[in-house]
DNA sequence: CCTACCGATCGGTAGG
DNA sequence: CCTACCGATCGGTAGG
């Protein structure tokens, strides 16, 4: 259950271009890709309205490059969680942990990764989709793993995976810091949850 | 469990005030609020652009339309759900089940219900989030019943009632009629895993 | 990365 | 519920 604090988001991308990414996340995020406008965009970034076409080629652009860094991010979570751990219940405990703190650490970029893929242009989201279906593997395989050694007695895993992934994006549509939760309590919460669809005692297992 | 085949979402409205509602209801579904055109809207509803206008004030009062609607259709579905149902158990997996099943149902009104909401004017959002409320509070006093007459042993009731919202709500998100999943598949897998959660034997409860 | 600008589309209104 | 229209704003480009 490691937390990434030094990866770097944006990649490649010059002071400009990362400044105007920002503001495109912080924009879409609180009002939709339709509802933020490239002047937005740019003010916010303390920029002229025609510097944003100096950096990307149109605005679908940038919501394919935030979306790309997003979704890239979750699943880079999502297999570092498993590093440590090698029990099913550990290793599944650290999956749903931090696929859930990811969504509300980085709230504003999961809305954004999570509920503006209809506004890619349907290459892009095909990409996006693909890298997703990864992420979702790695939840069905560690579910699948877990049964199979004989440590989770549910009836019904590919419900119980759908329930992980559906949880962890729904924290990002609700999800406000300062709130009474923070990513870790609500890290802990649903994995004690998950638990418990699984049919294990999560009390037989150590607490982290 | 009873579903409403006869309700009526849109109470006393004409006609035509009907199939604007209803074409702009589609329209938010796919594209969003800011994404989707009066003239859109009225196209689909085989009408001219300023046809919208002779029915509606202003678009946002399509919305705000719908929002309402939608929300006392979810709220009457989930009191409805306990109507006949006397034991906790029982009464659990009824609101799960039918709260799960509205929004597979009624997927498209769901979405545009519960992520369009940033798009109302700040005096509609609140009277609809007070509707909302009303919703989680059903939710949150039937567990807290089962907990005290001891047929259920959580430790985290309220992670519990949110897992059980935000279940429903993100089932809007992903559900395509058509699919592997039916309202009533996804009902029962869910108020069974709910059960899970709240630490009781589903089967030791007559399935509906 | 800026100034200046383009064509298209937007929500909404006048008048019937 | 239609035709005709308005001012504002949109994504994007030219030229530097």
């Amino acid at each position: 259950m490691t937390t990434s604090a030094t990866d770097d988001l944006w990649g490649e991308a010059g002071p400009g271009s990362r400044r105007i990414l920002e503001a495109a996340l912080t924009a879409f995020a609180a009002r939709g890709y339709h509802g933020a406008s490239t002047r937005d965009i740019a003010a916010a970034a303390g920029m002229s309205p025609a510097a944003v076409y100096a950096h990307h080629r149109t605005k679908e652009d940038l919501l394919y490059a935030i979306s790309l860094a997003g979704h890239r991010s979750a699943l880079t979570a999502v297999e570092r969680a498993l590093w440590e751990e090698v029990t099913p219940v550990g290793r599944v405990r650290a999956l749903v942990h931090d696929y859930t703190a990811w969504h509300a650490r980085h709230h504003l970029l999961a809305r954004v990764v999570q509920y503006e893929l209809g506004a890619l242009a349907p290459d892009h989201r095909d990409e996006i989709l693909r890298l997703r279906r990864r992420t979702e593997e790695v939840v069905l395989d560690e579910i699948a793993a877990g049964i199979a050694s004989g440590a989770f007695r549910t009836e019904d895993p590919d419900g119980v995976a759908l329930a992980v992934l559906s949880l962890g994006v729904d924290v990002s549509r609700w999800y406000a810091p300062g709130g009474q939760h923070t990513p870790v309590s609500l890290g802990r919460r649903y994995a004690t949850l998950v638990l418990a669809m699984l049919g294990t005692d999560h009390r037989s297992a150590t607490a982290g």
